[in-house]
DNA sequence: TGACTTATTGCAATTTATTTGCAATAATAA
DNA sequence: TTATTATTGCAAATAAATTGCAATAAGTCA
C-alpha cells in the first residue's frame, strides 16, 4: 500500500480516500467496474461510478492494476503486484481462479516462429470448476 | 461453404444472402462487427448493423465462428473451420497474425494443477510487428 | 410456377458500458 | 490556515450491443 502511495505521489498526483477505497476493494481475482463499484459502496461510503472508471484508468497508466479481458465484454481489473499468472474461468458460476504455469518454452517457440517483439500475453482457460462439475 | 450451408439448413434455418455475404467477408483474421459491417457494405449491398450482430451471434451458436476478445472492448469474430491457433497483435498498427503453437505440455500441467474441467482457452500475444519495429 | 408458412431482415428505440465537460470539493504545500 | 490545483460528482454524450415489431424473402408443397 505504501509503495503504491509513493508511486502516486511521485507523479504529482494525490492519494485520495477514493483511491484508497478502490485499492482495498481490489482482490487478486479480476473484478469488473460494477463489482468494484458495488464493493466500495456497500460500506458507508458513496462513490460515483465515473470515479471508479477514472481511478482504474489512472491505476492502469501507473501500472498499479492490470486489465483483464475475458470472454464477456466488461473489462476486469486486478492488482498487478502479484506474481504473473493466468486465469481459470468457470462458465457455470463465473468464478475465477489464478494459476501459475511454466511458459518459458512456449514463449521461446513464439520468438523463434515470429517477427513480433512480444511485450505481453494473456492466457485464459474456460471450463467448469470443481464445485459445478 | 457448402458444409456451412448444410449445417444451417439442418437446423431448420435459412441460408440468406446476408449470411452468405458475411461468410465471404470473414477472413482468418479476427474482425470486429464494424469491420465486417463495412466490408459487406463496401460493395453494392446494404446490410443493417443489427443484422451483422444477429448473424454473428447465430454463427457463434452453430460453431461456425469463434469469438475473440483482445485487449480492446469490441469483440472479434473469425471462422472456426481453421486449425486451432493463437494471435499476435501489433499494438502499433493493430495488425493481427495467426500463430500455431505446441501447447500439449502446457495443457497437461493445467490439468494436473487444477480441478477445473478445461473446455477451451485463449492465448494472445501483444507486441510490435516486424513492420512497425 | 405460384401460393403459403415462417425464419429473417431493417428500422427505430432501448439497454449497457464507457467517456467527457464543468463546477464544486478536498489533498497537499507553503 | 490559506492557496493551488488535482480530483470528484453529477449530468449529459458517445459507443457497443440488444430488443420489438412490421415488412420481406427463403424454402416447401401443391
Amino acid at each position: 500500500m505504501d509503495t503504491i502511495k509513493k508511486l502516486i505521489k511521485d507523479k504529482g498526483q494525490r492519494f485520495t480516500s477514493q483511491k484508497k477505497e478502490i485499492l482495498c476493494a481490489l482482490q487478486q481475482k479480476p473484478q469488473t467496474v460494477l463489482e468494484i463499484y458495488k464493493a466500495v459502496n456497500s460500506k458507508k461510503n458513496s462513490m460515483d461510478k465515473t470515479t471508479v472508471y477514472r481511478i482504474l484508468t489512472n491505476f492502469l497508466d501507473l501500472g498499479i492494476v492490470n486489465k483483464v479481458q475475458l470472454n464477456d465484454k466488461e473489462a476486469r481489473f486486478e492488482l498487478s503486484n502479484r506474481k504473473h499468472h493466468h486465469h481459470l474461468v468457470c462458465e457455470d458460476c463465473g468464478n475465477i481462479e489464478n494459476i501459475q504455469l511454466p511458459e518459458d518454452t512456449l514463449l521461446k517457440v513464439v520468438k523463434k516462429k515470429s517477427d513480433f517483439k512480444i511485450k505481453s500475453h494473456s492466457l485464459e482457460f474456460f471450463g467448469v470448476c470443481k464445485h459445478c462439475q
